[in-house]
DNA sequence: CATGTGTGCTCAATCGATATAGCATGATTG
DNA sequence: CAATCATGCTATATCGATTGAGCACACATG
């Protein structure tokens, strides 16, 4: 087919990339005629079927593919759509990456995920590269500092959505933490006697703060007096959660409302170790398959990664007030 | 600061990004000299540094960012590092991930991870797409058909590794399936009568004919005949496990040996299920700290991916023999 | 004072793809 | 037969950052 025999695609591996300039001169037409065949516009350009079937010929033999950093750059249109992730270690976390590039995609959107392990610099180094490489979009997931990534975002022209975590600054998608977390200490509190022990997240985060209103609401309701030692928010980390129960001393309480499954790992790991005859219930937030399955654990609340992703694509599609905040409502599974 | 007051950035919402021409203008000085400044090349190129205060002064009132598209372009350079992953529902690929993102970036290099969710022509589709941004290097996680992307990798002049399952045309990093399925496959039979039944995983990929090979070897040592009926590969999914072990019928054996969790999902659901009172015991493939807490799960393979990525990070360093295979010992992970 | 050396910049081409404007043809119409 | 129109292309400017070449000036040296 080609003439000249050191341009054949197979021998070479180092050399320059195939560009429409070197498919121009193999059909003997221009970069205009190859570039409006290989994007699809060669109708609207009027270029004859003939000449584009040659083209789009050439194209496979030569295993072209288009430079995207050249063709954003001239269409400044990205299609690129970020994620800034905390973790990729839970179900819930690994849920919504999947799901998002699933919606992504089938909206001809290119997805960028990056993990930045709960640490707010790199959050936000993170947001920053993404809207270097022309993102269209950013959706911070559990993000630390929300707002610190809205403010550039907006400022760069870029449209934010915090996801899990609220932010004031971007319009977010949340779980209804407040009654998932009185859902599930209700059903704690009608199998055992109250009060229970909540353990895990961060005072501030606004998910801890949420549920820990829930778990007071589920207690005031049966009007249980809640002493300040019920709350031990002392961090997500499992190893933070055995260091805390450890410290506490005292008797076990009857039930142990656990706000994460990554702190879930820790309270089972230090149970099972330190009193492996308890009978101490497990409730906890977020669904695992087999911590579900764990003989102590009674409920999990799942959060509906499903719903929450739908609605984050309809603000994608709406561009609505930054200070909307959207609750989906969590699902309570119980042991059978 | 700025004598136009249309341009403060903090109106500019939708209007033009700020561009080293802007900030060129706004300095009086040259878009060649804002560009040396911006990326670090300024003493190299003889600016003063009065000018370069002023230039990055500027920039940052401005909330300049780079268009990494244009960067790149000119460059011939992305720094990007693509990686191709089939699940991020278990915790052995969520560690994957993160580790390889911490050392991507570690080493400066841009991490774009894509999960294909096992489909082969998306995983292809993915891999086409890195390879049009430009990325450097791909790693195919657990790919369906690596080849197919390793031979498409070369012919664009990218490096490719496959990781998890290894393939013929690029160098590969894979867990010690055999040695770590024979070890488990030991162990179980030490502590039950055989034959044990192994479940999940397809016939066809390379890690699962390894474990077979491996479970196969342990039997062998003790003299246990196989039937093939102790070998169930249904395919990973956890309804399949529990659809093969319906359909299978007869007493269930003294010990099971799960291909993954994902599959030890379906398997325990089921026993919990139909045999709730059954003495079997698993051992599986992969490590779940949940699963691990289990009371029927003995033990667990651990893949070390800490290792697995050290590899990987020296392979994309060396530039190997595609027929290059490293081979990771396991660990394995048995109830205390 | 011619020559050399160092400093501090600017100019212009370039990366590859896209899109606007326009130029030849040939066919059709009044 | 001139004017109009449709067809099938090409030429060229452009996106924003980078970089090799080079210019202007200051100062030193023989």
């Amino acid at each position: 087919m080609t003439e000249d025999p050191m341009s054949e695609p197979a021998s070479r591996t180092s050399a320059r990339r195939t560009t429409i300039y070197d498919l121009a001169a193999l059909a003997g037409t221009s970069a205009s005629a190859v570039s409006a065949v290989l994007n699809g516009t060669w109708k609207k350009r009027r270029i004859s079927a003939r000449l584009a079937e040659k083209i789009l010929h050439l194209a496979a033999e030569q295993g072209y593919s288009v430079n995207l950093q050249a063709s954003v750059l001239r269409r400044e249109k990205s299609n690129i759509i970020g994620m800034i992730m905390p973790k990729y270690d839970n179900r819930y976390f690994g849920a919504i990456a999947e799901e998002f590039e699933i919606r992504a995609r089938a909206r001809g959107l290119f997805p960028v995920i990056t993990c930045t392990r709960r640490d707010p610099d790199l959050e936000f180094e993170a947001a920053r590269e993404m809207v270097s490489y022309q993102a269209e979009h950013i959706v911070a997931t559990g993000a630390t500092d929300p707002d610190r990534i809205a403010d550039f975002c907006r400022a760069a022209g870029v449209a934010s959505i915090n996801l899990d975590l609220p932010g004031a600054a971007a319009p977010s998608v949340v779980s209804d933490n407040f009654g998932g977390s009185r859902d599930l200490a209700r059903l704690m509190l009608n199998r055992r006697r109250g009060p229970l022990l909540f353990i895990g997240g961060r005072p501030t985060d606004h998910n801890t703060a949420e549920r820990i209103r829930g778990f007071r609401a589920a207690h005031a309701e049966r009007g249980i007096d809640l002493p300040e030692s019920a709350i031990l928010a002392c961090g997500y980390a499992a190893e933070k959660a055995e260091r805390a129960l450890a410290a506490r001393g005292g008797p076990l309480p009857a039930g142990l409302f656990v706000n994460s499954t990554i702190t879930l790992e820790g309270v089972v790991r230090w149970l099972r170790r330190t009193a492996p005859d308890s009978t101490t219930e497990i409730g906890a937030f977020d669904w695992d398959p087999f911590a579900a399955l764990l003989s102590d654990v009674v409920a999990m609340v799942e959060q509906d990664v499903t719903r929450m992703l739908d609605e984050v694509f309809r603000l994608i599609d709406a561009a609505p007030d930054p200070a909307l905040r959207i609750e989906v409502p969590t699902i309570l599974r119980a042991r059978p």
